[in-house]
DNA sequence: CTAACATTTTTCCAACTGGTCAAAATTCTT
DNA sequence: AAGAATTTTGACCAGTTGGAAAAATGTTAG
């Protein structure tokens, strides 16, 4: 399939609006930056949190303004008095997604023990994908939409992250401390089960006939103890 | 987040129309049923086909009809003579899926030799989402959205058919034939792993620093290896 | 060839979409 | 309490969306 035309950059004038304080503040730089307001600081809490909900059950695409304002409690003028744009929010959600997601892999220790480091690191995935179900789900429909927002962050920053992470468990499988396995998989592996508690949820509990009102701890505790004993 | 209620049901005088051709068979038991044209075959085929695509891409919200007669190379109130709905084309194709898919499982055999078993399943799994990876980015799609159109199809096939196959991998731990872990995990990371390679292709390629070109195979076969000897 | 049917195009519609704008309502500062 | 600034609302727009209806065009069996 490829390319599939959006018929999208519907206001051609677009990008000329800023946020009325940022306006401001850009534009007087005399003038004290003044800091934001009560209401400011609540409503860019609620909206992206709202807007999680929906950008992650039905995309960016399958999103709309006046679904997140119904979510946040606000009509769609009020929300985009403060992101006006729909592709603000999402970005902004976004990039924090991307430095939260990061994080572990990050802090993988080079010089630790290397099997208790990895199952400390399938222990955090497992967690985050349990704590921060729609974060996972956000991430999956990007992914799933060809990445088109953070592909280049992807082949950069999580590339190179990756790139030498793989390096220190090859040096540990040279040393004969780990079974040896193309590293790239094996972390590929570990993204791939831990994303999965969280985006097919559903499936997950279905089959499990799980009820519905049981979240996480338990199945999550299960599935931590046999995704770490199957690493080894 | 749950409910998010849509403001659909936009045409209240819904389901009255029918296709033409299923309408006259219908209401006429005594004419014969009037086989289907060639025009008709080659539309029923062609139509799925690019709303697999765009489906695939874009989730059920996130996709349009014109779109899907875009890439199937028709206008648009021509496809919706063959699929007089947006949400048919979706079922069909769904429909589809759900039989493809559980037949990798159904197949796997309870008296062959459990490690075989498991690692033939694992490759034709892989192989499945090398070949059909839109179909996988559909499913994918659907679970991200709560599977809202299958969920009692999970809820009763699969998790009959995986329960089912628990049992069997049980009683070969029990004999010692195979490492002992929670069945149920064994089989989602099976799911997690290949499905990984077609929703998360982007993701993949990224990493691996593959160019774009260089479609499947060879890093399909690393997959499989590395994938099949983690099993060990 | 032609009537009967199948297909396609054109035109149209109401609801929804992302977004604008000015006025009204509220909150803050002094 | 008053004035200034911020926040919220309601009315509105142009473009898109799923879909309907009918007219126009093709196809094909007899």
């Amino acid at each position: 399939m490829p390319p599939i035309k959006l018929k999208s950059s519907p206001s051609p004038a677009a990008a000329k609006r800023q946020h009325k304080a940022a306006a401001k503040a850009a534009t007087q730089p005399k003038e004290k930056p003044r800091p934001l307001t009560r209401i400011q600081r609540e409503k860019q809490d609620i909206i992206p949190e709202a807007a999680l909900d929906v950008f992650s059950l039905h995309g960016f695409r399958g999103a709309t303004i006046d679904q997140i304002a119904e979510v946040a409690g606000m009509s769609k003028p009020n929300l985009l008095y403060y992101f006006p744009r729909k592709e603000e929010i999402h970005r902004r959600l976004i990039s924090e997604l991307l430095v939260t997601r990061l994080a572990p892999l990050r802090e993988m220790d080079a010089d630790g023990d290397p099997f208790p480091e990895i199952r400390s690191y399938i222990r955090r995935k497992l967690e985050m994908a349990r704590d921060f179900p729609r974060e996972s789900r956000l991430f999956a429909n990007e992914m799933l939409q060809g990445a088109p927002r953070i592909i280049e962050m992807i082949e950069v920053d999580l590339k190179n992250l990756v790139d030498e992470k793989a390096a220190v468990l090859t040096a540990r499988m040279d040393q004969g401390r780990i079974t040896r396995t193309d590293p790239y998989h094996l972390i590929f592996s570990i993204w791939a089960t831990t994303q999965h508690y969280a985006d097919f949820d559903v499936q997950v509990r279905a089959v499990l006939g799980l009820s519905w009102a049981a979240k996480g701890a338990s199945r999550m505790r299960r599935a931590i103890s046999s995704n770490c004993s199957s690493m080894g």
